[in-house]
RNA sequence: GCCCCCAUCGACUAGCGGUCCAGGUCGCGGCCCUUUCAAGGCCGUAGCACGGGUUCGAAUCCCGUUGGGGGCACCA
């Protein structure tokens, strides 16, 4: 049979990073498998906030490059056929009226248990299992009870969710059999905690695939980095592209263990994947990110000022530290200036005649003017990096001075040099 | 309280009875390179939670303890 697994999300608000894992684990599956991966809203009511969270669902999966097959559905358009399912089961006397609710007849000796692909055998005692309300005295089934149930109608064949709900499944299997259909096979993957070991929250730092986005991540690291949060091929690979992932992702090899997030890889692996995109292409990105978070740069300019800082940041959204002397005005700090005196008025006069005006004709004459000083290069250009780009951190000295050309650098030596004389 | 899950360096993990005085990656420390910051190169740091078994032999299997986590709704 083919294999068919979905991602079911509640529409409330962004979709957290916790829940993309699962979604990734779900279409890594998939792939591997060449079955489908469906998407399945488990909605409730029909409300605008609903409408939007379902928007924004959509849009960070298709960011994430997680494609779904077919339309997505509502888990609401299937309350009807749920209330026919607990009418059925009543009337078959595996469920009773309770207060206006219908309740299903859990077993109360023997256990329910089923095989965990990534955790083995679980069985749990049947009578810790209460007595489920399939539909709520005002009419609309529970999620206990809609979920597998359009698991069944949808034909899911591998559930594949977190491990919060391992203790929902014993109730799920018995709705299941009750209903006749076939028991799908399930697969627990562990959750994601923050340092700390908690509930991965706000507090940790981003969450949500949109914050990841804005703060300048690629997609394809995060999900490389996801990937590998309770799931390694070997233990050596950790560089994997989207092709290799789904080439070898097994739910076998998902550890039962929880992971706990770590910024601090993710930056890096984030580095890795910015550092190896053709200039072009990371110049490209760049301009999409700028134009996305309210930067209106021109495009000509961010192009040729990327392949500076290629290599030293770690996320799209450092680029404006790095690089906004390029596009605006710049307050050097005085401090940063001190005894620099000499060397931005020497400075000024080489780069006013340098000729070509190209970084390496400007490293060539800068070196001169330090030698004629008497100064270390680190001494000397110093200063001139302060007086040029604002900041003591910065993208090549002589590739920015050639770049920012001749006037604006003149400009701003001249306005340091005199800052530096008091 | 009850039920369930989990347990290898600070973190992510490899390891599925001998090839492990435990390997890779991030982080961290040092050195090199160097116009700053990165990147890169080299070296290093650090772990099988504890106690019992089983076995010729255990990080690997079993039991217990401890410690984490999840769940016990007419939420999803």
């Amino acid at each position: 049979m083919a294999v068919r697994v979905r991602m079911a999300p509640s529409p409330t608000g962004l979709l957290h990073i916790g829940n993309v894992r699962t979604a990734l684990f779900n279409w890594l599956y998939a792939r591997h498998e060449g079955g489908e991966f469906r998407l399945r809203i488990e909605n409730t009511d029909t409300s605008r906030e609903v409408a939007e969270a379902v928007d924004q669902i959509q849009e960070s999966l298709r960011w994430l490059g997680l494609d779904w097959d077919g339309p997505h559905t509502f888990q609401l358009d299937r309350m009807d056929d749920c209330r026919r399912v607990a009418d059925e089961l009543l009337a078959a006397g595996r469920a009773y009226e309770d207060e206006g609710a219908i309740r299903f007849r859990m077993p109360n000796e023997g256990s329910t248990g089923w095989d965990d692909v990534v955790r083995g055998r679980v069985e749990i005692p049947n009578e810790t299992i209460e007595d489920l309300v399939l539909v709520r005295s005002d009419g609309r089934p529970t999620y206990n009870f809609a979920s597998p149930l359009e698991d069944v109608w949808d034909g899911i064949t591998h559930v594949i969710r977190g491990e919060d709900h391992i203790s929902n499944t014993p109730k799920q299997i018995n709705i299941i059999e009750a209903v006749g259909a076939e028991i799908p096979v399930y697969a627990h993957v562990p959750n994601v905690s923050g340092a700390d070991g908690k509930k991965l929250s706000k507090r940790h730092g981003a969450v949500t695939v949109d914050e990841f986005r804005k703060d300048g991540y690629l997609p394809e690291a995060l999900m490389n980095f996801l990937a590998l949060l309770g799931w390694a091929p070997d233990g050596e690979t950790t560089i994997m592209r989207q092709e290799e992932l789904i080439e070898r992702f097994t739910l076998g090899r998902v550890s039962p263990s929880p992971a706990q997030f770590d910024y601090q890889k993710l930056d890096w692996m984030n580095g890795v994947y910015l550092r190896e995109l053709p200039p072009d292409e990371f110049a490209h990105r760049l301009v999409i990110w700028l134009g996305e978070n309210g930067y209106d740069w021109d495009a000509e300019l961010v192009t040729r000022a990327a392949p500076l800082v290629q290599e030293k940041i770690a996320r799209l959204a450092e680029f404006p530290g790095f690089a906004g002397f390029f596009f605006g005005e710049v307050e050097p700090d005085p401090v940063d200036l001190e005894g620099g005196g000499p060397m931005l008025e020497s400075a000024h006069t080489a780069v006013a005649s340098v000729e070509p005006f190209d970084a390496s004709s400007i490293e060539w004459v800068l070196r001169q003017t330090a030698d004629g000083l008497g100064l270390k290069p680190r001494q000397a250009f110093q200063p001139v990096r302060v007086a040029v780009t604002g900041s003591k951190v910065s993208p090549g000295l002589f590739e920015s001075i050639e770049l920012l050309g001749r006037e604006e650098t003149l400009t701003r030596l001249q306005a340091a040099a005199s800052v530096a004389a008091g």
